[in-house]
RNA sequence: GGAGUGGUAGUUCAGUUGGUUAGAAUACCUGCCUGUCACGCAGGGGGUCGCGGGUUCGAGUCCCGUCCACUCCGCCA
């Protein structure tokens, strides 16, 4: 009720109809604001979501501009890749029966454009990953981009932490640590068992295998003689408040990841020792091992210590989870940005399907000068010079330093199971590239829908993405994916199953 | 592929142990009011209770299947 207008003369430019919904309210269901998207963007918090986003990509081009980054695009027509994501296949009409591939990343473009003396390159660009769909993964996303030549991995993560400080500061006007902190993975896992930390929850794990090992307690003993087991202790403080209802609902949420179950002590009176403590497991556990557990923990009255027992993967995978709901639920995350650099990551993971090593980056991957070694002898122990920045526990980060010789590219293609024909078949023009003097060099992509998101505010990417699809990669909007005519299927020597077809 | 939550008027939702003609708010339509600005007043229209099947004398409600949306697991080099 500020401007009063006097109107001389009105011209009806175009007649709107009532709108589905009242768009200045926010209460709509997320199904029709993406049907109506056009509608639903006119909405102050998508206006500004798609303006603050546009802010950002502006901050990335002026400071990569100022320091000789060129933005040079690559193809997104090209070759499938065996490894990695499903690909969204696109057939070829003047090649009956091949396909191309919509890229799941630039990323051996943008090493050979390293080969090719273009030591500064970024993009933002779209990549396509034909796999099922969460709050924080779209199957389209665009990256920013980045490679460079003769720098290690020290150089090129204080560069780019310096590129994310510049963001945050011009958009934000949010000051981020100067230097962001680094830990390694092994460190990550130990005291998160995650690779990705939130590190504004102030819960820890504390291993206690050791003290288990004797213990008349199979659930913990087993894992805890066993090399690829972990027991670990969860200190929850002021969890003595926690209903024995919400106790079961935990012991549900980690039933998903594999944990059989959640064993926990409740800490009456700590000063009292075994008699101060309230626990179904109680009676297994020595004297030794309960002080200990006291001890590590650093328990305190009125606590509540989970336990997670069973391999490492099961543990890591439920009690990293449990952390973060904890530290949710319980009002326990803290205020501000708490980036982290996880660097040293293992080269590779076993896959237990496949019973071969899979890369856990990519193949591309240099491993660690001092653990070059390793490839030959223990490849599971064996670090690679990769790197990902982790922000509030999401990654929006993550490269590393390349294989840039030829033999090296060849035995780790090796150890991943791919023989030599495939090599040549698959990734030929590559080897072949790094024939030609290499240099060295590595890279980074940062994840700018999950970037935003983060920076906005907002609980899904979908918030930050003008026309997102849904969980089933489908779009509301437009309709798509549909099926197309008989004569554009023969064009393009494409046939579908019959009992596919709607 | 799996687990969970939800699907009822244009929209957002309520709907009890299965029981008469499925409600509210808002939107929409008509009339009145004319310094309103979330106007107000009076009246009105509007429903395949996601879809299909079953149980029952009777289903929005119970059972089975299925589709859609969301969250998560698997998957995401």
């Amino acid at each position: 009720g500020q401007i009063e207008i006097d109107i001389q003369r009105i011209e009806i430019l175009n007649a709107a109809e009532t709108p589905p919904f009242q768009i200045i309210d926010d209460d709509v269901s997320e199904e029709m604001r993406l049907r109506y998207r056009y509608l639903d963007l006119r909405r102050p918090a998508m206006q500004k979501n798609l303006r603050l986003r546009h802010h950002v990509t502006r901050a990335m081009r002026n400071y990569l501009d100022s320091r000789d980054f060129i933005d040079i695009e690559t193809p997104m027509l090209t070759k499938a890749t065996p490894e990695g994501a499903r690909d969204y296949l696109v057939p070829s009409r003047t090649h009956p029966g091949s396909f191309f591939a919509l890229p799941q990343s630039p990323q051996l473009f943008k090493q050979l454009l390293m080969m090719s003396g273009f030591d500064r390159y970024y993009q933002i660009v779209r990549c396509f990953r034909d796999e099922d769909l969460r709050a924080d993964r779209q199957p389209e996303f665009t990256q920013l981009d980045i490679e460079t030549s003769f720098i290690d991995e020290i150089d090129i993560t204080l560069m780019m932490e310096d590129m994310i400080r510049h963001l945050f500061s011009e958009v934000l006007k949010v000051a981020l640590p100067n230097p962001i902190p680094r830990m390694t993975y092994a460190e990550a896992m130990r005291r998160y068992a995650s690779d990705k930390p939130d590190l504004r929850i102030p819960l820890e794990l504390i291993d206690v295998a050791d003290v288990m090992k004797s213990v008349d307690f199979k659930v913990f003993a087993e894992p805890a003689n066993n090399p690829k087991g972990r027991v670990v202790a969860l200190r929850l403080p002021k969890g003595g408040e926690l209903s024995r209802k919400e106790i079961d609902d935990y012991t549900a949420y980690v039933a998903q990841f594999g944990a059989k179950g959640l064993a926990y002590i409740k800490v009456n009176d700590v000063a009292k020792g075994r008699d101060g403590l309230q626990s179904p497991i109680l009676k297994f556990l020595p004297d030794a091992a309960i002080s200990a557990i006291l001890e590590r923990t650093g328990a305190q009255d009125n606590d509540l210590i989970f336990f997670g027992a069973s391999s490492a993967k099961i543990v890591n995978d439920s009690m990293g989870a449990l952390r973060v709901k904890l530290g949710h639920d319980r009002g326990l995350v803290q205020e501000g940005w708490r980036p982290l650099w996880v660097i040293e990551f293992p080269m590779f993971e076993w896959d237990d399907d496949g019973k071969r090593w899979a890369a856990l980056h990519h193949p591309f991957t240099a491993p660690l000068v001092d653990d070059i070694a390793l490839l030959e002898t223990d490849p599971g122990a064996c670090r690679s010079r990769a790197y990902d920045l982790v922000l509030n526990g999401t990654e929006v980060g993550g490269g590393s330093i390349r294989i840039h010789r030829q033999d090296v590219q060849q035995n780790v293609f090796t150890l991943l199971g791919i023989d030599a024909q495939q090599q040549q078949d698959k990734f030929g023009f590559l080897l072949d590239a790094l024939k030609f003097g290499a240099p060295p060099h590595g890279g980074i992509a940062f994840g700018l829908d999950r970037l935003v998101m983060l920076m906005t505010g907002s609980a899904s990417i979908r918030e930050v993405i003008a026309f997102p699809k849904t969980q089933t990669a489908h779009c509301p909007l437009t309709n798509a994916p549909t099926p197309v005519a008989e004569k554009q299927l023969r064009e393009l020597h494409v046939r579908v199953r019959e009992e596919k077809k709607a």
